[in-house]
DNA sequence: TCCAAAACTTGTCGCGCGTAAAGATTTATT
DNA sequence: AATAAATCTTTACGCGCGACAAGTTTTGGA
């Protein structure tokens, strides 16, 4: 045993390698390791040694290895952050930013992202821009204050700060989800084309064809469902029908949607029996409004009206009607977006990870048949 | 002006004090300034002088703010959180642990503690233990090794390693909301018994008794809310009828309440013909289910069961039928809390804000009456 | 047994900033 | 105009750790 003669504790009452009594090491452990040089002191290695540890465990030798897990988990010693990420090439941070931190989409999908990272080593801090573009860019400069190693943005899109973002993203990799920044960003999503088009001939095909509900326009998916809409119409040479809602970025989906349907409803109804919402949160306030006016949702001969959704939130199953919609694939995409960011970051990855030349991904939606629609 | 002259490009390119073209100017601004050093350099001050702007900017002369704050917002310069924190006595991070990121209750509340802390300068960093110990662990454990300055927690409760959450909070100031860790720690929620009573007043006054219909064990609510109930029956001398459901800590609510009710409801039904949920989330398992065997949820003459939730939750409004249940102020829960941390940390309080002795809060919840009962 | 490679040691520097002390300058007060 | 108070500047240190260099010990293979 090679200890330094200098700290008074260690040799014969800190270090594991001792046979000291537990209680009695554990009281020492308390008051005094803060440091990693302390807890070097208490494993008895040097602090370079802890260090490389800390940073790839593998880049000690075995036993070492195990000598310093076994002091962790007896003291509970972990590097200071600030410390570590003060003095680092990269951080070990990851920045998100969803635009809005109640819908359950975006929770998901950050959920499924932070734990990815963290098996990777990094820290994922999230922030909402909480449908305000002021609110995206400070965001922004927190992560860039930050020094993040990389970011995972689902942006306002049309509303979004674009030059701000685009310089970020010239320091830092950035990777956009949900919906695109512009037509050239890495990006992770849904093929809304492919989408609407599956159910769009769904309902064609058992019913009458939809008309459609869009969202407020929050971020460039709502112009581009309806566009998808309007093409997979086409394509089975049927004229698209849209309803006209009120074009403010308002989160609120289930309220406008709701008050737009009230106000439809009183007045002659829909253009058609079938009504295909932007994404489930339009579709819940369809519903409900169409439940309270004595309208009957459902694909039953006793109903009046179908209604379809696009997401697949967790809630859309447990509607009444449980809601006909299309699933998107947040872990795919969650996995997917962390991939590329990992990839740009030049860390190993577990899987082959084929990445697209212009490192934009589209998945493909799956189409949940329900009792809506 | 002072500047010193050891520093090329300030006195005439940088400081904004010059007249130089914008242009110019900005060109040195995105190539140079990336520490307070520099930008200290940039707006012709000391970096000391700077320093004490951003921890205080009022600290300053308002001649030398504004100066700084011009170049604050033409240089985009912000201090490294990193190296701000690593020597600060206290930290500017607060810690948020919330038991599931997908709950909009827990986002919610989440949201509102975000904007208070920005409010007063603090950074809220959220974590989620996702409803297993060990995270819930590991996020203490994080905000341990970042020194946070003080934390609000959601805790699992029963599941929660008490101890290592105690023993954090010696260190740093804790307190916990929606439902408590034990009977002494500082603590924010609803006052269960209140609400309870309210709402089985309300369901015995306008229909049948209603029996309880309980969530997974996955914190001290699931209890609280039970004896609330069975106290509140008890009240008004009629016999408290429980519905027995699994007792594993499953966060999925909706699907647990959802298979349980189309057992029961096979099977006899339930005992009397209004069930009070637990919450909202159980409640919409409820409808679910019984929309789906056919038993018709409201309080109209031909309605077969009527179902009440609590914690009003977003959606709830937009069930079919929209569901009567008791709100939960999750804006006072968020403002009390940030406000007895703040207290606890000394900060100065805008209000006056009054705080118990025992530092414990309860709030009162308010009846939300709809059409599910 | 010897030797080179691997793994560790000691020592030092600096990341970007907070903080404190001591001196210089500006501002407000009389 | 003179003086005190307020505000600034200069200088210096250290937070806890990563990174690197140079020296020492351990390890494993022939």
């Amino acid at each position: 045993m090679r200890l330094s003669q200098d700290i008074f504790f260690k040799s014969t009452t800190m270090s594991p390698r001792t046979s000291e009594s537990v209680v009695k090491r554990e009281c020492a452990v308390k008051k005094t390791i803060k440091t990693m040089e302390d807890f070097s002191a208490f494993v008895g290695l040097s602090r370079p040694t802890v260090s490389k540890y800390f940073n790839d465990p593998n880049s000690v030798r075995k036993k070492t290895r195990e000598i310093i897990e076994a002091a962790v988990k007896q003291s509970g010693f972990r590097p200071n952050i600030f410390a570590v990420n003060l003095n680092r090439r990269r951080t070990n941070i990851l920045g998100i930013i969803i635009p809005n931190s109640t819908d359950p989409f975006y929770t998901a999908l950050t959920r499924r992202i932070e734990g990815i990272a963290e098996q990777a080593g990094y820290l994922a801090f999230v922030l909402s821009s909480d449908g305000k573009p002021e609110l995206e860019e400070r965001a922004i400069e927190t992560f860039k204050s930050m020094n993040v190693a990389g970011s995972i943005i689902a942006p306002l899109g049309v509303q979004s700060h674009q030059e701000k973002l685009l310089k970020l993203g010239e320091s830092i990799p950035m990777i956009y989800v949900d919906s695109p920044l512009d037509t050239v960003s890495p990006f992770v999503g849904t093929n809304n084309r492919q989408s609407f088009q599956l159910i769009v001939d769904y309902l064609t095909r058992s019913g009458d064809a939809p008309c459609y509900f869009g969202m407020p326009p929050v971020n460039s998916n709502a112009f581009e469902r309806r566009e998808a809409y309007s093409e997979a119409m086409e394509r089975l040479r049927l004229e698209p029908r849209i309803i006209e809602v009120e074009q403010t970025a308002n989160w609120d989906f289930e309220k406008s949607a709701f008050d737009a349907t009230i106000q439809i409803l009183r007045n002659g109804g829909f253009p058609t029996k079938t009504v295909l919402c932007a994404n489930d949160r339009v579709a819940f306030g369809v519903i409900a409004a169409a439940f309270q006016i004595g309208v009957k949702v459902g694909r039953g001969d006793d109903c009046d009206l179908r209604v379809a959704g696009h997401d697949d939130q967790p809630l859309s199953r447990y509607m009444c009607p449980p809601l006909t919609t299309v699933a998107q694939n947040y872990n795919e995409i969650g996995r997917l977006a962390a991939a590329l960011l990992f990839h740009k970051l030049g860390e190993h990855q577990d899987a082959k990870f084929e990445l697209p030349a212009n490192e934009r991904i589209l998945l493909n939606a799956e189409i949940m048949l329900r009792m809506s629609a």
